[in-house]
RNA sequence: GGCCCGGUAGUUCAGUUGGUUAGAACGCUAGCCUGUCACGCUAGAGGUCACGAGUUCGAGUCUCGUCCGGGUCGCCA
């Protein structure tokens, strides 16, 4: 065998062949999915990232290639070279793309033998993930992976042509920045050159993107890798991805319309099923009272009813309370839940507990007589004045929950999730795009005693509540928007503040005085004095685009090496400690920890 | 940092009230087999029950701690 590349003309990916190449004579290299051994009859599954192809070996078949192919074992590394025959009659394999043919095999070479892996290199794999992610090379191998990390790459490359072709400009932003000190952890590095000084891991391009928009690049756009030093989740890794884009004189309405041509085109070219665009909106405050949550997953209903007003002058001192501190009452009401069990009912108040609510109020009207945890407590006429107004009809559960409003917000968001999800409520085929708008531009810290940017720091405060900004800091409406997907925030995005005046005022806002300020963002507050184009702009958690498209929820099975839950990677074991002497060099010294030093 | 779930053969799991030699399936090894494709048949090997203490005559099983993995709340501008 001369050459078994696959820059040989010859050679082919094994998936790709068909009964058309009959009679052709081909190269195939892969791994042995599996060898079937019928005695003087042996066959080999050969797998690459494409699909199968079966190699044939038989009577005809050259004595010393024969017995090459009686030892070869799963993973072995291949390349054979044979003329492709149809299997003929009866030995046809249906369930494979490549059923009709073989590879009658003429020559053989064995690249790479193989320990039989950990696991099987199978599409369905129930394997746990710690030994999956030890052994990613082999994971990887997995036509579902394989699959995922393929269509990740597509989607990236729709992204970039349709970027490019508005006008968008690909510019890379430093990975080497200055820390911050609002917003996420960051990941540190120190400096060798400056000892005692340390540069971050960007939690994103946020302040770059902006100056290029100040240096006159109106259209800016970057796949960027982002990391933020905080607890992982399904959903969430220390370093990802985004698609990040920024334009100049451009509003909200311009960025909306540019992000939906984008998901437009990704639903065309890569999903091959129509979107429907321009996509719904809701204010935030209308998503938190209808849904609990600034995310809302609309392929249900479960909506939330505020009873607040029908409760407030109750005997019951739980609903009358929350109504009286300020906080409200609110409930969902699930058709024909007055069918769950009492415990299914307690598992849901254990659920909002989570959540902070102290519980779960329920009312099960059944036709045999309705049982409720809080009717005693009510007079008839406020009972059934709450049954009206959620809409509690025969065989429905109500869930109540009273508290503050950002408990039952967050209780009732996540408990019309769950309920939905228990009761097979969620259609899996609705692709359900959104935009949150107006969303509240500060957010009150009860630990720090202040306000906090809830978007960034950098956010522009929607003009008629400029005058709000001194008085009710709270209610100041932001010009930020988040593109929800099926209760998943996909991406969000602002208008920029782009004046120092504005900037400044905000500073105020937040409780940042001058001198911090010019110490920590006076770059940015100095470039404001040389003409800046108002602006704004959006990103998308790229992993997460891709893992709704492709119908799944586990990050990481579009991440090729993604790290665990304490921000390990098992593969190659980091984090890990440092060489003495480079510590040394950066003047860092490890402090071991109290229970460390008893150990010693 | 809190709460919940899990760790038994290479893999996925079962293992009764604490009781003899810890099982199954798949995989693996060897032999046989001419049309398999989850090949088949026969035989065989394979276990620190995550780790460490404790309770007990006796622990895979009960208790405590540790480690590892998963989910989640806090956190994630």
């Amino acid at each position: 065998m001369e050459s078994f590349t696959k820059a040989d003309k010859r050679t082919v990916y094994c998936g790709t062949l068909t009964s058309a190449d009959i009679g052709r004579e081909v190269t195939v290299t892969g791994w042995c999915q599996r060898q079937r051994d019928l005695g003087s009859l042996i066959f080999i599954d050969l797998r690459d990232r494409t699909g199968i192809v079966q190699l044939a070996f038989d009577d005809g078949t050259d004595r010393e290639i024969f017995e090459k192919a009686f030892g070869i074992r799963a993973e072995y590394v291949l390349a054979a070279k044979g003329t492709v025959r149809s299997r003929g009659e009866g030995a046809i394999n249906r369930n494979i793309p490549t059923g009709e043919i073989e590879i009658f095999v003429t020559s053989l070479k064995i690249l790479a033998s193989a320990e039989t892996p950990p696991f099987a290199i199978v599409e369905k794999s129930d394997v746990k993930a710690e030994l999956r992610l030890k052994h990613r090379y082999l994971d990887l191998r997995r036509p579902d992976l394989q699959r995922n990390i393929i269509a990740r790459s597509e989607i990236v490359r729709i992204a970039r042509n349709y970027f490019a072709e508005q006008g968008f400009i690909d510019i890379e932003t430093p990975c080497l920045i200055k820390p911050t000190p609002e917003g996420a952890r960051d990941y540190l590095v120190p400096s060798r050159v400056h000892q005692g000084k340390f540069y971050a891991l960007p939690q994103s391009p946020q302040l770059y993107k902006q100056l290029l928009m100040y240096s006159g690049f109106d259209r800016y756009f970057q796949i960027a890798r982002c990391f933020r030093d905080e607890d992982l989740r399904a959903d969430r890794q220390p370093e990802f991805t985004q698609i990040d884009e920024e334009m100049s004189f451009a509003d909200e309405e311009d960025i909306m319309a540019v992000n939906e041509g984008f998901l437009k085109k990704l639903f065309d070219e890569f999903m091959h099923q129509p979107l429907e665009i321009p996509f719904k909106r809701m204010t935030w405050k209308e998503a938190m009272n209808r849904f609990g949550s600034d995310k809302p997953d609309t392929r249900f209903g479960l909506e939330l009813c505020d009873i607040s007003d029908l409760v407030k002058d109750s005997g019951f001192s739980v609903f009358k309370g929350a109504v009286e501190a300020g906080g409200s009452v609110r409930g969902i009401t699930v058709p024909g839940g007055a069918k769950m069990t009492r415990k299914e009912i307690d598992s849901l108040t254990d659920f909002v507990k989570t959540y902070g609510a102290k519980g779960l109020a329920w009312y099960k009207n059944t036709a045999g007589g309705p049982t409720s945890s809080f009717a005693k407590f009510l007079t008839e006429d406020e009972t059934a004045a709450i049954l009206d107004r959620m809409q509690v009809g025969e065989g429905d559960l109500a869930l109540i929950v009273a508290a503050k409003n950002k408990v039952v917000w967050d209780s009732l968001g996540a408990l019309r999730c769950e309920v939905a999800k228990r009761l097979g409520l969620i259609d899996k085929s609705k692709f359900n795009f959104l935009w949150v708008t107006e969303f509240p531009l500060l957010e009150y810290s009860e630990e720090d005693g202040r306000f906090y940017a809830m978007h960034h720091p950098f956010t522009m405060p929607m003009e008629e509540d400029l005058p709000l900004l001194d008085t009710d800091p709270g209610a100041v409406r932001a010009r930020a928007y988040d593109c929800v997907l099926n209760g998943t925030e996909l991406g969000g995005g602002s208008i920029r503040i782009h004046t120092t005046e504005m900037q400044t005022k905000m500073f105020e806002a937040l409780g940042i005085g001058p001198e911090e300020a010019q110490e920590k963002f006076g770059f940015l507050l100095e470039a404001f004095e040389y003409g800046v184009p108002p602006h704004g702009g959006l990103a998308f958690g790229l992993d997460r685009v891709v893992c709704l498209l492709l119908g799944l929820e586990d990050i990481r099975d579009v991440i090729a090496f993604p790290k665990v839950q304490n921000a390990s990677e098992l593969l190659s074991k980091c984090p890990a400690p440092a060489d003495p002497k480079a510590l040394e060099e950066l003047g860092i010294a490890v402090v071991k920890t109290e229970e460390e030093e008893e150990d010693v």
